[in-house]
DNA sequence: CCGTGGGGGGTCTAG
DNA sequence: CCCCCCACGG
């Protein structure tokens, strides 16, 4: 039975008064209008908009499509354009479908709206992540997809704990197919909204040796017995429903009088799939008012299935449709921009847009580029130049350290905490996967939702209740024999012989215990219940005895849970808010310095930023150029540009000339963005002090250069002319010369991170000037067929002997008889 | 049934 | 290097 009542009214509440909005209770925006109701409209929103924003603003009806470059009032646009629609009586908030990507981005949208037209938020139902919105719809019509309104959401750790029971179910070994990678390769069907039969045959059996499409429908299968979905299924079974039915589709024609989209250039496939059933109006004339604002330039989410496309055939896709771009910068210096546009200028296939500010003080600094020894060094000078801020009252939540990949943030984490420096890590390890709060959550879960079989399986040995792999597995055969849930299964069984006296016992208490936990659901405050649950489970207790270090703070984080329920109406809305959003806990009081990825930095502003790693391999990341060719780099470009525009007065650039990485110190290569960036508008920073801290040589850390490179640099004074520079400069296009050789066919391959030659090691051969990058990527994707096909039997050096099973470009997907599934470069293999 | 240690593999990044 | 998984022994 489930937890949930299924005629819970999420949707219908919301429905427009029949009155029109300035008859409404006078408050908010019917407070505004009839106020205005003396002398014309009070629209003195506009007055705040320059002259292209308002232009955004006004052009309510038909298509538009917003092209908003970094700083130039892209949230105030979208959010003036909401209350003006709304203040006008355009249409009903309950008739404007807003959609964001990030609930952070949701959130503010809803504030700022919310300081415009007055408390009159409550009223924006739809306004939300293509996800959220996604669940409202799917809960409305669970039953088109075969599924109960009251689904749970499985977050990615039970998605591949399931893809794994399903691997190992169909008698494969899931060490040469992991789930992980299945997970993955769900994950981008589900990006282009395909179902299992209609995926490509090729992908179908690039998998376990052609079993990928069984699997995928096994998994779908099992989501839906298990009456659940995972994030994929958010926007795909909407898609499917609307699409398969026209009635649905109609009711919400009627109802979406506006739409509008944050960050369009995000958007998927199945987003974009979703949005067109939403905007089309097949039968009728009528305009469709649709308003999409993205930035071309700030597309960084192309390996998660995001299509620049989208943004750039906007046109075609919505003929006649308005262009307006937003140039006028609000937030940068000119040297900031200056370096941004220069920088990002080197890509091609962009809509195009010139940056510019009329703000110019010719005291503002430069960009500053510094060279640091290793990441220690690095983070060391960064902590100095962050105190030494401090100490001229500098707040620190004015700054902000920005990293390519998150293991960059352990050395600033680790120096900050010797200095005593404050500092927040966003978007760092969620808050709800922490350990304790799973657990937590899936007691939550099992008393909300009887069919959840995840949840069981998780809790029903935590804590310890001499509950193992035996009894476990005999519930696991109940419940097949008797197609029931194990909670079915296990109540099932506490009534047989069929266990021993003592799980049995422990099992029986279990489940009476959920039991009663679930009949207390309605009638119980739910925050009570959560209470109740972790105590009288024992869970509570566990960590209460547990006297590891973590225990303590873990028993905090299950009190912050509690607490953190208390906003949310029942149990049911607090898991689904969970199952969303849920970032961790914030601080925001506190003066600290933010650390933070580049990708979770899009969007927000510092008046000083600081970018470490500018290197080869690190940024651009090693990765994206295997996997991504040309476009990868571009990608990486256009990650860079939202780096540099975040900051709004100090930037400083830093690279390391040594790096460890998975333990390994490696020599690095600055990065070529550097040389992309304007000499006019970035100085070369002479560091005072920041190399005096180290020793040549220091022990546990070998200095392959003996003295160090960049010893006599303070001798010279800011300029590309130092020697360190210069040599930096030499090592940068002499490696990029030995990668260059390696990738025509020598040694290196890049598969995961194992022990691969870094490529960066002894050099040998070399290239003459410059190596243009565009073109050493371009190979990697080239389309030219390859010399091998599917079915060809092959050796290669490392793995042995293996069957093609997919071909991309010039990369094999190869199934080696010992050494699993793995892709590489055509150049590693030679027919067996 | 549960804890430990060796071995192998590998997280850039949302929801 | 670090984390996860599995085999093994108590």
């Amino acid at each position: 039975m489930s937890g949930f009542p299924d005629d819970i009214p999420f949707f219908d509440e919301d429905e427009p008064a029949p009155t029109p909005p300035a008859a409404q209770k006078p408050s908010g925006i019917a407070a505004r209008a009839m106020a205005a109701r003396t002398g014309g409209p009070d629209t003195r929103y506009l007055d705040a908009l320059n002259p292209e924003q308002r232009l955004a603003v006004e052009t309510t009806e038909g298509p538009v499509l917003v092209l908003a470059g970094a700083g130039t009032g892209k949230t105030r646009v979208l959010t003036t354009r909401i209350a003006h629609i709304l203040a006008s009586g355009r249409a009903y908030p309950s008739q404007i479908l807003a959609v964001t990507f990030t609930n952070k981005a949701a959130r503010e949208m809803k504030v700022r709206i919310g300081t415009l037209v007055g408390e009159a938020i409550e009223g924006m139902p739809w306004l939300g992540t293509f996800h959220s919105i996604g669940v409202k719809i799917l809960r409305k019509h669970a039953e088109l997809a075969g599924l109960k309104s009251s689904f749970t959401i499985l977050d990615t750790d039970d998605q591949i704990r399931l893809i794994k029971q399903i691997i190992q179910a169909e008698g494969l070994d899931d060490k040469r197919w992991p789930p992980r990678q299945f997970a993955q390769m769900i994950d981008g069907w589900k990006n282009k909204g395909l179902a299992p039969k209609e995926i490509p045959e090729g992908d179908a059996r690039a998998f376990a040796n052609g079993k990928g499409r069984e699997l995928y429908t096994a998994y779908q299968n099992r989501l839906k017995t298990l009456n659940a979905v995972d994030f994929g299924d958010l926007l795909c079974h909407p898609i499917r429903i609307l699409r398969d039915h026209p009635d649905v589709l109609a009711d919400y024609h009627r109802r979406f009088k506006y739409i509008l989209v944050d960050e369009y250039q995000d958007t998927n496939t199945a987003q974009y799939m979703w949005l067109r059933l939403l905007a089309q109006r097949p039968r009728s004339t009528e305009p469709v008012n649709i308003c999409c604002v993205g930035d071309d330039d700030q597309s960084i989410y192309g390996w998660r299935g995001a299509e620049v496309d989208n943004i750039l055939r906007f046109e075609k896709d919505f003929p006649g449709a308005a262009v307006i771009r937003l140039e006028r910068n609000y937030r940068s210096t000119k040297h900031i921009l200056g370096a941004a546009s220069h920088l990002i200028a080197n890509n091609e296939g962009r809509l195009g847009k010139t940056l510019f500010t009329e703000h110019s003080d010719p005291d503002d600094p430069k960009v500053k580029v510094h060279a640091a020894w290793d990441s220690e060094e690095e983070a060391r000078a960064v902590g100095e130049e962050i105190e030494a801020l401090q100490s001229k009252g500098h707040a620190l939540n004015d700054i902000a350290i920005l990293v390519r990949a998150s293991f960059q943030m352990r050395e600033f984490e680790d120096r900050f905490v010797t200095l005593g420096l404050n500092y927040r890590v966003i978007g760092g390890p969620r808050f709800y996967e922490r350990l304790e709060i799973r657990d937590a959550m899936a007691y939550f879960r099992i008393v909300a939702q009887a069919a959840d079989d995840l949840a069981f399986e998780r809790i029903v040995n935590v804590p310890k209740r001499g509950l193992g792999e035996a009894s476990v597995r005999q519930i696991h055969d109940v419940s097949r024999m008797r197609e029931a849930t194990l909670l079915q299964a296990a109540r099932d069984l506490v009534g047989t012989e069929e266990m021993k006296p003592k799980p049995r016992a422990s099992l029986r208490t279990l489940v009476e215990n959920i039991e009663r936990w679930q009949s207390m659901l309605d009638r119980t405050p739910h925050t009570e219940l959560a209470e109740m649950i972790l105590e009288e489970s024992g869970y509570t207790e566990m960590w209460k005895n547990d006297r590891s270090a973590e225990a303590p703070g873990r028993l905090e984080n299950l009190k912050e849970l509690i607490r953190s329920m208390e906003e949310y109406e029942s149990l049911r809305g607090f898991l689904e808010h969970v199952a969303l959003v849920m970032d961790a806990e914030r601080h925001e009081e506190l003066d600290a310095v933010s650390l933070m990825t580049l990708h979770s930095a899009k969007g927000l502003e510092f008046p000083t930023v600081f970018l470490p790693g500018w290197e080869e391999g690190l940024f651009p990341h090693q990765r994206a150029l295997d996997e991504g060719g040309r476009s990868g780099l571009e990608e990486e470009r256009r990650l860079a540009y939202v780096g540099l525009t975040r900051a709004k007065k100090n930037l400083h650039l830093w690279f390391a000339s040594n790096r460890r990485i998975h333990g390994l110190w490696q020599s690095t290569i600055p990065s070529r963005f550097l040389d992309e960036l304007p000499e006019a508008h970035v100085d070369v920073a002479e560091e005072s002090n920041s190399y005096g801290g180290y020793s040549v040589g220091q022990p546990g850390r070998p200095n392959p250069y003996g003295k160090s490179r960049f010893d006599d640099q303070s001798v010279f004074s800011n300029s590309y002319a130092t020697p360190g520079w210069q040599r930096a400069q030499k090592n940068r296009t002499d490696a990029t010369a030995r990668n260059w050789g390696n990738r025509s066919g020598h040694q290196v391959e890049r598969i995961g991170y194992g022990e691969a030659d870094s490529g960066y090691g002894a050099g040998r051969g070399s290239v003459k000037g410059r190596v243009i990058e565009g073109e050493l990527v371009a190979r990697s994707v080239s389309e030219k067929p390859s010399t091998f096909k599917v079915g060809d039997r092959v050796f290669h050096m490392k793995f042995g002997n293996g069957n093609v099973s997919a071909i991309e470009g010039n990369k094999l997907t190869i199934d080696f008889d010992k050494a699993g599934q793995k892709r590489v470069l055509e150049g590693f293999v030679k027919p067996a």
